[in-house]
DNA sequence: GATGATGATTAGTC
DNA sequence: GACTAATCATCATC
């Protein structure tokens, strides 16, 4: 609504409540007082200076009086002024101003109080209250940085939130100044309206009885219509407010795809851990890191990935067998940069009973890497899990596209198996180390539907049933 | 535009 | 609070 169009509202709503009055005054007016027409609450002299018993005279007296009322506005300043002047001069003037104020303070009784000491409008408090919690009313400090901050809390606080988190607060800052700039017009409006409704009783005082506490209810009335355009504005402002962060807030919904690297690394993490495809708290966070999006991110990915996952075996068996064939080789490359480390090295550390999480195989220096490989390959007689062995035989299948069967599968976890044992072999002499018989449960999911419980995960597997075990005494 | 893939949300469960 | 299952909404591809 603009500006002009509500002081429009507030001066026809004011021009109202006078003429209200004016009725009011009218129809005491009604009553001739002493031979004299109260128009108006105007106390009228005697024209041509006729005494006005007459009937007919009084009719023609008021016929003229009429006239000149309507015939005012024609009149020039001077002359308005002049007649003005004459009014207040007649020698009747105070009699009748003291009989008008004697009507209307019988009658005024009714109208005053009727609207004083308004209880405070709990529609206007809700709407400072959203206002100030929306940072738009109140101190501008953090205003709506917090609500924007709430809302990309809310929306994920992704990477490029902080795009839609600055679009936000700008926006906000446009809706802040446009209320404000308004709210300043309507005081200085109010006030304007205020002083100039004020001079104009003052003036009329002189003439009619107005007395100061009817200045103040006058006040007050042009004050709460004042409020009221207030509050409409406020309203306002709250709608622009709640469709700034409805947008803001669906452009949550409005999601993207994660980079085809994000989905590689959350992939590979999946399929390496099937037996148990629940990352910690600490994977999560790992992940998102690695993929820069949200822990909250990871865990819906994860989420969405078993339940599809669960639904439709079938159809994930080509890519888990992509990620299962990329970890392995992956496995064997760093097995077989250790190996020639550890040669060099020749370190010959003793172990027993080694067991590897594929976790703990990501082992960032080298000289872990080393210990960890000669100890696979020199003459300890512990045994080790391949990394991600166990999780990983679990989905293989078939490179040749064949549907995935548990012993199908089997078979192709062997070539897997001997594809990996032969780049091994190749490069430490390493031979026969991974056990021919893959015993897994498919996809890690027990009967239930469930997957298996993290202990039973087939990353740790023992060295004598385990398809991905190695007995350190086979090799060399 | 139809369709499948995919990220996000929600209600219900444990 | 984490998880599942269903669903929504959007993106990507044809």
């Amino acid at each position: 609504m603009s500006f002009s169009i509500c002081v429009a509202q507030c001066t026809d709503s004011l021009a109202a409540t006078m003429d209200d009055q004016a009725r009011i005054m009218q129809s005491i007016g009604g009553v001739s007082l002493a031979g004299h027409s109260v128009q108006g609450g105007m106390a009228l002299p005697p024209p041509h200076g006729h005494d006005g018993t007459d009937g007919d005279g009084r009719k023609q007296d008021i016929g003229d009086i009429l006239h000149q009322i309507m015939t005012i506005t024609d009149q020039s300043l001077d002359e308005a002024q002049a007649k003005k002047h004459g009014l207040n001069c007649h020698r009747m003037k105070p009699a009748l101003f003291s009989v008008l104020c004697e009507i209307k303070e019988k009658t005024g009784l009714s109208i005053r109080g009727a609207q004083e000491e308004d209880p405070p409008d709990p529609q206007l408090m809700r709407l400072d209250n959203m206002l100030l919690a929306e940072g738009v009313a109140g101190p501008e400090k953090g205003g709506g940085s917090a609500a924007a901050a709430a809302a990309a809390a809310a929306s994920g606080g992704a990477a490029d939130n902080s795009i839609e988190h600055s679009d936000y607060r700008a926006k906000l800052t446009q809706i802040r100044q446009i209320y404000h700039t308004e709210l300043e017009k309507y005081e200085q409006a109010c006030n304007e309206f205020t002083t100039h409704v004020m001079n104009l009783l003052r003036e009329q005082s002189r003439t009619r009885p107005i007395s100061p506490k009817e200045i103040e209810r006058m006040v007050g009335i042009i004050h709460r219509k004042f409020s009221s355009i207030q509050m409409q504005l406020k309203q306002s402002t709250c709608e622009a407010v709640m469709i700034l962060r409805s947008r803001f807030l669906d452009a949550r919904r409005k999601r993207r795809n994660f980079s085809k690297q994000a989905t590689e690394i959350l992939n590979e993490y999946f399929y390496s851990h099937l037996s148990n495809p629940y990352p910690s708290e600490e994977a999560k966070e790992e992940l998102a890191k690695k993929c820069s999006i949200t822990v909250s991110q990871v865990s819906n990915w994860f989420g969405n990935k078993r339940i599809r996952y669960k639904k439709n075996i079938g159809k994930f068996q080509e890519e888990a067998n992509l990620y299962a064939a990329k970890t392995a080789v992956n496995a064997a490359h760093a097995a077989a940069a250790a190996v020639q480390n550890s040669q060099a090295n020749s370190p010959t550390t003793p172990n027993s009973g080694f067991q590897m999480k594929d976790e703990e195989f990501q082992l960032d220096s080298a000289e872990s890497k080393n210990t960890l490989l000669s100890n696979m390959f020199t003459g300890s007689s512990g045994s080790f899990n391949l990394p991600n062995s166990g999780d990983m035989f679990l989905s293989m299948q078939s490179l040749n596209g064949d549907s995935y069967q548990g012993a199908q599968v089997g078979a192709n976890v062997q070539s897997q198996v001997d594809t990996l044992r032969h780049v091994i072999s190749q490069t430490a002499g390493y031979n026969d180390a991974l056990g021919g018989n893959a015993m897994y449960s498919p996809h890690g999911l027990n009967a239930n539907g469930g997957w298996q419980d993290a202990t039973t995960s087939s990353s740790v597997i023992s060295p004598t049933e385990g398809p991905g075990s190695v007995h350190s005494d086979t090799s060399n």
